[in-house]
DNA sequence: GGATAAAGTTAGCACAGGCTACATTGGCTG
DNA sequence: CAGCCAATGTAGCCTGTGCTAACTTTATCC
C-alpha cells in the first residue's frame, strides 16, 4: 500500500480543522433552509429540536451565522438566510444528496449511508464530490 | 431524489458530535503509532511538527490522551501508547488506508485523496467501511 | 563544569460549542 | 383584557483546542 501521509501533512490537518469550524455554519444554514421551506418560517427550537442542542446553544450559533453574514434575525422573530447563506444552503444540499446517493450506490444501506452522509459531507473536496457525482451518474444510469 | 435527513436527525447529530470528540485523539495516537515506528520514540515537538500546532496545545493534548487512558508519559520523557492506544492505532491506520485507497479507486487523484481521507476516516462506520473494502479489492483485482 | 540549545512545563488568554437557571416577551385563550 | 405558556433572551459555567510568554529541565558541546 501507498504511503497516504505525506509532508503536507501538516497543512491537510491545518485544512481539517477549516473545515471543522464552518461545519455547524453549513449545518445549521442548510436546515434554517429546508424549515423554511417546509413550514414557511425557521425559529430557534426548530432547530433545537433538530440537532438536539439546548435553545441557548442555538441562539449563540445563530448569533455567530449573523455575525458572518449568513442569516439575519429580529428579536422574537424568525431566523432568515442572506443570499450568502442561501448560496451555502443551496450548496451544501446539493453535496449532501450526492454524498448520500454515492454511499447507496456502493452498496451501503440506507440509514447508514444517512448517517455518514452527514459527517463526511463536510469533508469532501469539490473533486471527491465530482467523483462521486460520476460515480452516481455511472451506477444508475 | 430520496430525502436523506429523516427523523433521527437528531440523534445523528449527536453521533457526528461524539465523532468529533475523538477525532483529534484518533489522530494523535496514530501518529504517535506512525512516528514511534519510525524514529524509536515520540516527542511532543514531532507532533507539534506533524499537526502545525504549538507544542503546548500538543501537550494538554497528550494529557487528554493520557486521561483516557491511550497513552503514558513522564517528564521530559517520551510518549508512549498504552495497549488500548495501540489498538485504536491499529485499527486508525487500517481504516485510514482503506479510505484513501478508496477515493483512489474512485478516480480521485492522490493528493486530494490523501487530504479528503484525512477528514472522511473518522466519519466512516464499519459498514461503509466494509463496503468501501470490498470496492477497493473488488476494482483492483 | 558551565554555556547554550532544544524540549518540556506552567500560567493565562481566546473562541467554539455544550449546558442550566432565570428573566422577558408575545401571542392565544378564557 | 388578564393571564398563562411557549419561545426567546441573558448570565454564567464547563470542556476542548488553539495561542503567547516565561520558566525549567535535559542534553550536548566546548
Amino acid at each position: 500500500m501507498k504511503n497516504s501521509t505525506p509532508q503536507t501533512a501538516k497543512s491537510q490537518h491545518r485544512k481539517t480543522r477549516a473545515d471543522h469550524a464552518s461545519e455547524l455554519a453549513e449545518d445549521y444554514v442548510e436546515a434554517i433552509a429546508e424549515i423554511t421551506d417546509a413550514k414557511g418560517e425557521c425559529r430557534a427550537v426548530d432547530l433545537a429540536d433538530r440537532f438536539g442542542v439546548s435553545h441557548v446553544t442555538v441562539n449563540r450559533t445563530i448569533s455567530r451565522l449573523v455575525r458572518d453574514g449568513y442569516a439575519s434575525t429580529e428579536p422574537y422573530a424568525p431566523v432568515r438566510l442572506t443570499s450568502k447563506g442561501k448560496r451555502v444552503a443551496q450548496k451544501s444540499k446539493i453535496r449532501h444528496e450526492t454524498v448520500y446517493q454515492f454511499l447507496l450506490a456502493v452498496g451501503v444501506s440506507e440509514p447508514v449511508a444517512s448517517a455518514d452522509a452527514e459527517g463526511i459531507e463536510h469533508h469532501v473536496s469539490p473533486e471527491t464530490l465530482a467523483a462521486m457525482q460520476a460515480f452516481v451518474t455511472k451506477t444508475t444510469s
